[in-house]
DNA sequence: CCGTTACTGCGTACGACGTACCCAGTGGAG
DNA sequence: CTCCACTGGGTACGTCGTACGCAGTAACGG
């Protein structure tokens, strides 16, 4: 059954030592510091001081709390104020808070949403975000719109998270990473099979810009795309 | 280290009794029967008839095999005569190419691509699907619009297995899903405080169609996006 | 031709993990 | 006050990935 069905806690009995919300901050203060991996059933309940089969209490399973953990990461971001009149920077704010959103909480990239399972926080960013493009699209089309936009941000901030990983664990600075390549770049390079490849590594810009830059660049693709396909709409 | 610069066996030694490929086939096999957690190192292993320590002769590590698996279902993905000339022709066919293979290995929407590795056969799409606009765009809008079709595959096709897995579940008719919506949604519904939500449950016309009609629509906004960003540049 | 050596596949073992189960204690309802 | 539904927590089970060490084998140096 969906984790938002089922009620934090029955009426009768003794006052809970811990709450839902209490066992989600742990979890995420965990995984924000070490990997989601890192938070486990044991560790969360040492971080609250409670035992390990205590958190069942509260929670029907690790999977579920995973799922709350994600529902609370979406009350980071802000809508208030949605939709402006100015569909373009509505869209923007909300593409860059799930930017900083993600970066401050890179294990999200890692965790496999199972079913939509629409929670209070994700509604409410849902119904901000829609309101941007209501004005001016049906819902069909807004829904495609925002799906598109949706898969840029994550794919886009998925690949961040993982090159920033993979820099600071082999210790080499951002910036080199293109450069030095990798060996495993240099060996495709070298093997003279993939000449479009070849000409990504060469010829693109945008991989020397730095994160923000990079990412900007392609979201104002995004937005270039939508507002193309307002205007063949609206006339 | 990464994976593809490891090499299969050295060369002393008796003959192997297993491959790669083999593992990989077996491990692929069994992902695609009884999802990704039940391809255990043990179970590969019984599967080809080996001990479950001998996979370690092959492959560094389960993630490895993972990337392995990952670049092996890349090679179902056809792109040959790619580019034909008409590039949203071929972007189709690569979409829906795609999407065939995601829903042949549902498994693969759950592994988390650690880095990009580009394996050999992720090269080879690469190759064939950069060349559809090649002639149109600079190399930097060739990625860009490549980032938002692979985000809008991946997104849409990563929906359609959990909702068809669900249904599965439930047993009730992938038809049915959306009007008996599910405790939840109806939940949702009688709070009254997402109209928004409210209306896309009502109002989307996409939602009444069959998966295949679904994914062509929203693919079809896409290309017209792209359609548009391609004229923007030409004239 | 024959050690020598570098590999082979495999069995055992370890330290995690999620969680089923059971328990004594507790505090609100009747 | 009595009852009992609920509490937090300890123990235990089955599973996982994989470190380690073993005896057997095939190619190479002489």
């Amino acid at each position: 059954m969906n984790i938002w069905m089922r009620p934090e806690r029955p009426a009768r009995g003794p006052r809970p030592a811990y709450s839902r919300a209490q066992i989600t901050e742990a979890a995420i203060r965990i995984a924000d510091a070490e990997g989601l991996e890192a938070a486990t059933m044991r560790r969360i309940a040492t971080e609250i001081g409670a035992g390990a089969m205590s958190l069942y209490r509260y929670v029907p399973s690790r999977d579920d709390l995973i799922e709350l953990m994600a529902d609370r990461l979406m009350g980071e971001i802000d809508v208030d104020g949605l939709p402006s009149g100015d569909w373009r920077a509505d869209l923007t704010r909300y593409a860059d808070g799930m930017r900083a959103m993600w970066l401050r909480h890179p294990w999200i990239a890692t965790v496999h949403r199972s079913l939509p399972s629409f929670g209070p926080h994700q509604l409410r960013v849902i119904e901000g975000t829609m309101g941007a493009l209501d004005a001016y699209v049906s819902i069909d089309e807004n829904l495609s719109l925002m799906a598109i936009l949706n898969g840029y941000v994550e794919g886009a901030v998925r690949e961040e998270i993982t090159r920033a990983e993979e820099a600071r664990r082999s210790g080499v600075s951002e910036a080199e990473w293109m450069a030095r390549s990798g060996p495993r770049i240099q060996q495709i390079l070298d093997s003279g099979q993939y000449p479009m490849f070849a000409r990504i590594v060469g010829e693109a810009r945008q991989l020397h810009l730095d994160r923000d830059e990079q990412f900007r660049y392609g979201l104002d693709r995004v937005l270039d795309c939508i507002g193309a396909a307002l205007t063949a709409r609206s006339g």
